[in-house]
DNA sequence: AAGTGGTCTAGACCACCCT
DNA sequence: GGGTGGTCTAGACCACTTA
């Protein structure tokens, strides 16, 4: 990266330092690579390091670089693109997929889950948490919530807990019939347990994709996974997937 | 041994004022209601204008506010839900949509819009805007790509411009028959051109929604539509009819 | 212990919208 | 012209990772 100065220009200067270094990011650096530290970086342009702060904050939304505290900022790899498509008319768990049950609880859902699940006397709700990755990185964490009554087939007890529990409720989600789905995707930002399973500091810019799956026409669950919107592409292909089109 | 390690996890201020006013807003004030400004905020809560800044950041991230240069910082409504439903298996602008085409040019697409489209000798490509609004605000623009190719008979003429070209262009693409399509979903900043259209400065945060329109075993457009995050929630619902009475 | 990114401060000036 | 949010500075200290 060289030394360039910044001239005067009408376009504010975080700006211009994002394209500049995101230029050089593209002809000088490979993925993987450490960049230099931001108080060398801002000396380096001739810029506070708050306004440098700024042009990176940029290019990591856009999943160009990586930073973590105490490391460093590094050349980020491509996006991820992964597969969330509504078409399959799948249960959450069924086939190959890359999710892993960590966790079952009985905690009541929030509120805006709750108006999704009409019927609130549907007690216990089950909590499944998952998560989903490649590899080496985590790259979202869902929170699945099933009513008692769309598994009335399980069986509890006192040993049943975590990660078994986890599963036996998705065992016995798939005995359901799958009727449809409905999937809405918004930018959030991370809350603090996300924030801690997904490797950023919380509040970080997260993909909420949450999914209603209908059975004998009522919602039979809601899913909430939120995605690293740095590290994901999310990917819904119809494309050879050709369904009697209406 | 004597060294217990307390967690003390100390909450950044910025994040704490976020959870603060975030709660005020739904209790203490009206969707479109003015707040007071920035500097006052700062000596309300005993921090400084930047640390209360980057609370009000997240807030307007997650579409709770709105701010405008030289106006104010407001309650922003809900986030409206726009479809982007897959399963439609239609052409861009068939039928009942909120696309306004509003010009076309044969600039040469970007690269990464040239690998989606296989077949570079297809020129020109037909670049058409569009916008998407509900009644007061424009939630999305749109470029869409289309090879010369795929429109085949449509009719140039010098004086065939702007608007009229565009759907001349959206008319001629119609009588293709569609084979399906690709869609992606990613984070991204707003362009400066997209950011004027959008009412928002470059680099507020746009979901970009990639579409590669298949036809005849040939990728027949392409269109990359960036949404305000603040502002929208994108869903897909395969559930049609199912759908509650509302 | 050294080095990194994350938070925070107290100022300054600029660009924009209103009246 | 007066008020708003947007940009920028030059520091300081903190939290975290690594050696």
């Amino acid at each position: 990266m060289g030394t360039t100065q910044l001239e005067s220009v009408p376009e504010p200067k975080y700006w211009h330092l994002k394209t500049v270094i995101g230029e050089a990011l593209d002809s000088e650096f490979q993925v993987g690579e450490v960049l230099p530290n931001e108080r060398e970086l801002a000396a380096r342009f001739g810029v506070a390091r708050a306004t440098l702060r700024q042009a990176l904050e940029q290019l990591e939304l856009e999943g160009r670089l990586q930073r973590r505290r105490g490391v460093g900022t590094t050349v980020a790899p491509p996006r991820v693109g992964v597969d969330v498509s509504t078409a399959r008319h799948r249960w959450p768990g069924v086939g190959e997929d890359s999710w892993q049950a960590v966790d079952c609880a009985t905690a009541p859902p929030p509120a805006a889950v709750l108006r999704l699940l009409e019927d609130v006397a549907d007690r216990p709700v089950y909590a499944v948490r998952r998560l989903r990755s490649t590899q080496d990185q985590a790259l979202a964490a869902e929170q699945l919530y099933v009513p008692a009554a769309s598994v009335p087939g399980l069986v509890t007890s006192e040993s049943l807990t975590g990660p078994a529990l986890a599963r036996g409720v998705l065992r016995e989600l798939e005995r359901l019939p799958l009727e449809g789905q409905d999937r809405a995707v918004e930018l959030g930002s991370a809350r603090a347990d996300d924030a801690r399973e997904l490797d950023r500091l919380p509040g970080a810019p997260v993909l909420v994709v949450t999914t209603r799956y209908l059975s004998g026409g009522r919602t039979a669950a809601v899913s909430v996974a939120t995605y690293r919107a740095d590290a994901c592409r999310l990917t819904f292909g119809d494309v050879g997937d050709l369904r009697i089109a209406s």
